[in-house]
DNA sequence: CCCATATAATTAGGCCCCATAGCATTTATT
DNA sequence: AATAAATGCTATGGGGCCTAATTATATGGG
């Protein structure tokens, strides 16, 4: 993920002012300040991730099915399902599919009502790579909010559902713009 | 950026916690939440960028290299310099810099002094690139954040620096942990 | 002056993430 | 039965990123 390492400040801004009167300094600084915080910390449990042999994508697709065994008991998940989780294409998810399976972490069984359908599971050893990763995975998760007070932890929560809200409403905006 | 569409909750939580009694299940849901609200803002401006036929990597070079005209009159950077800026290696950026000479973007000059280097600069091409984008750009990074008010941007902005040099103090201590 | 070392940029090769387009199979709709 | 829709897959390609090796150049002793 690309962003810049020395983020903006004022300075930097200030040439263009003149030409875009309306520039938000403030809103731009904070928007790259998100940016460089959410990559750093990416960045940082994509190498933890790593060296127990797992990408970021992987590791998704392992929590999905895990999830999915805790809530309805292993009867797992289908490729077009875990990719409308993940928020990939089918496609995507067949390549993801494809490495996990060659590395014994998933089986894929063909469904017995419909035979379109493919049924994905953890295989144990799947299961046991994540139990290897969890509890270091977590404590540095805790870790690096451990400088937050529960009354901070709530503020952030709050205002990040705000930007979220914000991203959603403009992309119906936008999806509508395209529409009519 | 893969994450999951469906934060997990409270409840996929609840099965780890016997096994992992100190899971901490508020720092995980906003760590989660945070990556979520990273990448749908990435997504987003990635998918504008786009539209303008320049990728998020790319962006970041041209603004990196139109903030070295403005601060030191026109000097240009030279590709490992660009590539300590944008925190990647000077083989990806060679790979950047090749697109971005082959569509007219930027053009590449031999350092006088030192004829190992390279300078770079945008070329008026560039230059017009970066503020057919800009206008609109800012625009939008301003509307994504119009609905927190002053105080909260503070507030944002301070959780978020809290946030990052946490992040730095433990890649600290990790680095010192492996020379250690 | 020469050689060892360091630095700059590039190339080659590879992995991951991700998308679109097209395909065969199977199921649902009408 | 005919059409539409869904599923999973392949092929293809782009973008981002890396390591290792290569080439050219510079620099600091000996």
């Amino acid at each position: 993920m690309f962003y810049m390492k020395e983020l903006p400040d004022e300075e930097d801004f200030r040439p263009l002012v003149p030409e875009y009167s309306s520039l938000d300094t403030s809103s731009v600084m904070l928007f790259y300040l998100f940016l460089q915080v959410g990559s750093d910390m990416l960045t940082a449990f994509e190498s933890y991730l790593a060296d127990h042999g797992v990408s970021q994508g992987r590791f998704i697709v392992l929590l999905l099915l895990l999830r999915s065994q805790v809530r309805n008991n292993g009867s797992g998940l289908s490729p077009s399902e875990l990719a409308g989780q993940a928020g990939v294409t089918r496609a995507t998810m067949t390549g993801l599919m494809k490495g996990l399976q060659r590395d014994g972490l998933i089986e894929r069984f063909s469904h017995d009502g419909d035979r379109r359908k493919v049924i994905v599971r953890l295989t144990p050893k799947g299961k046991e790579s994540l139990n290897a990763i969890f509890p270091d995975y977590y404590a540095r998760i805790a870790e690096l909010m451990n400088d937050l007070e529960d009354d901070e932890r709530e503020k952030l929560s709050m205002l990040l559902h705000k930007v979220k809200n914000k991203i959603y409403s403009s992309k119906q905006a936008s999806a509508a713009g395209a529409r009519g």
